[in-house]
DNA sequence: ACCTGAACACCGTTCAAGT
DNA sequence: ACCTGAACACCGTTCAAGT
């Protein structure tokens, strides 16, 4: 009943531009990755089927298949993307943030349980269980490790700046990333709090316990 | 080609006792969840299929719905059932660890952590996106809520026997539960170290960062 | 090269029956 | 009550064509 849609195939303009490009013309692949994430933010990870994508695009079910091997390999290409602009987000909170360790930290863990917010349909791809195993195997794309890059080097930062106690600084890393990924993958952030805290405010406030307990003159 | 299989429907005694119960007397309901859960942690969420589980168990595609109302209801039972035994881990993990409030903190984290890489199928159906948002709404089972108030409670004791900085019980306890959730979701615990360290020890090293900070005679 | 329709082996779920 | 088969509207993916 809504399978026989067959609607607009014509509308080809959909650029910034407005360009008349045509999908037959090197976007379809962008095409895809966008109205893939679109698809899942509107209505979840379930919800993502190539023919419904190539629907929403103007194309057959079966167009996807010129540029992905399979389904899996489209919701790869999305996670590079999610990281990237992952990367991004992180860059700029410290970015932002003031020259201090402590400062830094926050603006990226902030920028973190933001992003999850901001873009969950990413967020879901990124590290959600979608992927199958045969995906997982080559989950180690490479802005992924950069944006954990951008994490550890302001802990190294930190160390040699006299802020940060000596240790390992990657496991540090590690500490202060999984804490923030569990308040965004938990959204702890947007449960009623006392005080009526703000969501920026949580993490702050979660990430500050973790840091007194890095600082150089932290005990023990 | 293997969708006809119809291998035998007779296999009926799977009970511990091995009694001969059969699944038209009661125990369906039971064997659908650990048959889902069976599927799960052999293929992941994405095999969870009712006609699957329905082969398994031996019965057709719709027996389930004499039990569930449908798919999601099923996983909901199976989310009920994992935070329960989640939540013994984590009373477990509190109990065979030491009397002082960091031991018994490390003891859940390590019991959190290993929960997750023990239980994979469990984990991935109490916290993955498995679920759509219907589901997602009724997501606060009991069993989840009382797990959350183990932990809480290690805070509020150590508090009160001035372990433990003044502040928001609630909060801290929800920071030590995002630092943990978040290394068991992101498996940062399997992660090749320097120095040969073992999961737990990772997990501890990480948690004791974060305890330093929650301590009561930690900086500011 | 790039796109398509038809076909195949799967899904969840509804419905009308069977015991 | 509890279970079943047939049917329906969906899936991903393969294959043989179309331009």
């Amino acid at each position: 009943m809504r399978c026989d849609d067959d609607f607009e195939m014509a509308s080809l303009s959909k650029t910034a531009a407005g360009a008349k490009k045509t999908y037959h013309h090197g976007n379809l692949r962008a095409a895809l990755i966008e109205a893939g994430l679109e698809l899942i933010a509107e209505k979840g990870v379930r919800a993502f089927t190539l023919r419904e994508i190539g629907a929403r695009v103007g194309v057959s079910r079966m167009a996807a298949y010129r540029h992905f091997a399979d389904k899996a390999k489209l919701l790869a290409a999305m996670r590079e993307v999610g990281f990237a602009k992952f990367a991004a987000a992180l860059e700029e909170g410290r970015h932002k943030a003031g020259r201090g360790f402590a400062a830094r930290m926050n603006g990226m863990g902030v920028a973190y349980v933001q992003f999850a917010r901001e873009y969950p349909a990413y967020f879901e791809v990124m590290f959600g269980g979608a992927q199958d195993v045969a995906v997982k195997a080559e989950e180690k794309c490479a802005e992924e490790e950069r944006a954990f890059q951008v994490l550890e080097q302001a802990i190294v930062d930190g160390q040699a700046r006299g802020e940060v106690r000596a240790g390992d600084s990657r496991l540090m890393a590690c500490a202060a990333w999984s804490l923030v990924h569990g308040i965004g993958a938990l959204r702890l952030d947007q449960m009623p709090f006392a005080g009526g805290m703000t969501p920026a405010d949580f993490v702050i406030a979660c990430s500050n316990l973790l840091l007194a307990g890095m600082a150089a003159d932290a005990k023990k």
